[in-house]
DNA sequence: TTCATAGTTCGACAATAGACGAACTGTGCT
DNA sequence: AGCACAGTTCGTCTATTGTCGAACTATGAA
């Protein structure tokens, strides 16, 4: 019968520990750098630079340059889809290595992406932010990023955001980043990774050294989706 | 993050062209033995035991043992949806060596598995042997296989398969064998392979020596439907 | 300009693991 | 019993490929 081509050279792709730790850490849908890839596979840069390589080489991910980075992310919903199906099949067969009770719910409501939020806070905030006209969300313009309004810009200073200085870094202030898990967007860029410290230095939020849990305080969430009304 | 344990070895699993060969094989959910998944594969026989040994220990496998024979099948339907997506990935990236058209539906509809029928006329055959009582499909009698009934015995007789033969042999008369692809089952067995043959020699079908397809003749299919009142 | 850092290329090394020949066990058939 | 065949085990060979050190290019910052 032979269906379709070539299934081994493409599960080949993952089979690699490296390359396996590279995806699973683009899994959240963000974009990350090279170097941040190799901390991930705990591999040097030379290695990680090859496995990178052949990623995308393979199509499973796309790269997008930004002065002298080179971010990194999985090229399309497929690439998630299966990755996903890989890890339902290993998780029945090797013994689970990660209690995967508790700790999910926490994981899929607050977890960090990168330097920012992630989670269904996170895309909570994100809709708000577009529904209170602080940002707008046009893919045809801004080369595709998410676009500071006045209002917003105004409302993140009273909130404490130096938003001066962000607009002097290189570093877009907005960017919308994927979460493949639940097919929605929350905020990236300057501002996002911004907003996590400010969250953090208020003591509203604290992240683990461990996993990428972020674990917010009662009163902090409260205070978050007062001061943000959502 | 680290989600889920280890998906690089059960992707490595799948990722030798040899056991890939194997998995894909399989996925028509018909049981295969040793030596028949060596030729599907391309290597030698015992080559072939240390991959299903390896497949087998890695869960993707379940093995029955059937006198000197060892019948191999997918594991569960996991499996099966993992190499469904995965082929959706291989099939977007690599050139598709085959043209996927018009052969797809023939396949679907009439193929060969090991050595009876499968595909859509196979599903409907073994619904119409339970609906008109020539066989019981009781999980928990006979060893989970089906069982042929007073009723079927006489009636296959008359259509001039040699009961009495089939039921001296060591291999069970009826066998229900799962179709992942549609997720129904058809009949296997000694009467599902005697079935086929009958449909050869009296000139209904005819198998491709290229390809799993049997091919029915536009009056062979009708009188298959008349026999068994489909 | 000079320095630092991101990422790449090249070459060499080492380990893995897939392949087969040959010899073995076990089951079934006559 | 003797033969045939399904499947396994063992040992060896070979090829692949993941790894890193070192040297290179390119971008940005001082």
């Amino acid at each position: 019968m032979k269906l379709g081509p070539d299934i081994s050279s493409t599960a080949a792709l993952i089979g690699d520990p490296a390359r396996a730790n590279i995806l699973t850490a683009l899994i959240s849908g963000c974009a990350l750098t090279a170097t941040e890839l190799a901390s991930e596979a705990g591999v040097t840069k030379q290695t990680t630079s090859s496995h990178l390589a052949k990623l995308v080489d393979g199509g499973f991910l796309s790269v997008e340059k930004q002065g002298r980075h080179k971010y990194y992310r999985l090229a399309n919903h497929e690439i998630a889809a299966l990755l996903e199906s890989l890890a339902n099949v290993a998780a029945d067969i090797a013994p689970k290595r990660v209690r995967t009770g508790p700790k999910e719910p926490a994981l899929r409501k607050a977890r960090r992406c990168y330097d920012h939020l992630a989670g269904d806070i996170a895309v909570k905030m994100f809709d708000g932010f577009i529904a209170q006209g602080l940002i707008v969300n046009d893919r045809n313009s801004n080369q595709g990023f998410p676009t500071l309004t006045v209002k917003g810009t105004e409302f993140f200073d009273r909130f404490g955001i130096d938003i001066k200085n962000l607009k002097n870094q290189k570093r877009p202030i907005c960017r919308s980043c994927l979460d493949w898990s639940v097919r929605r967007h929350h905020l990236a860029g300057g501002l996002g990774a911004a907003l996590l410290s400010e969250f953090e230095s208020r003591g509203w939020a604290k992240r683990s050294a461990k996993n990428r849990i972020i674990e917010f305080s009662q009163t902090g969430e409260q205070k978050l989706l007062a001061a943000f009304l959502l």
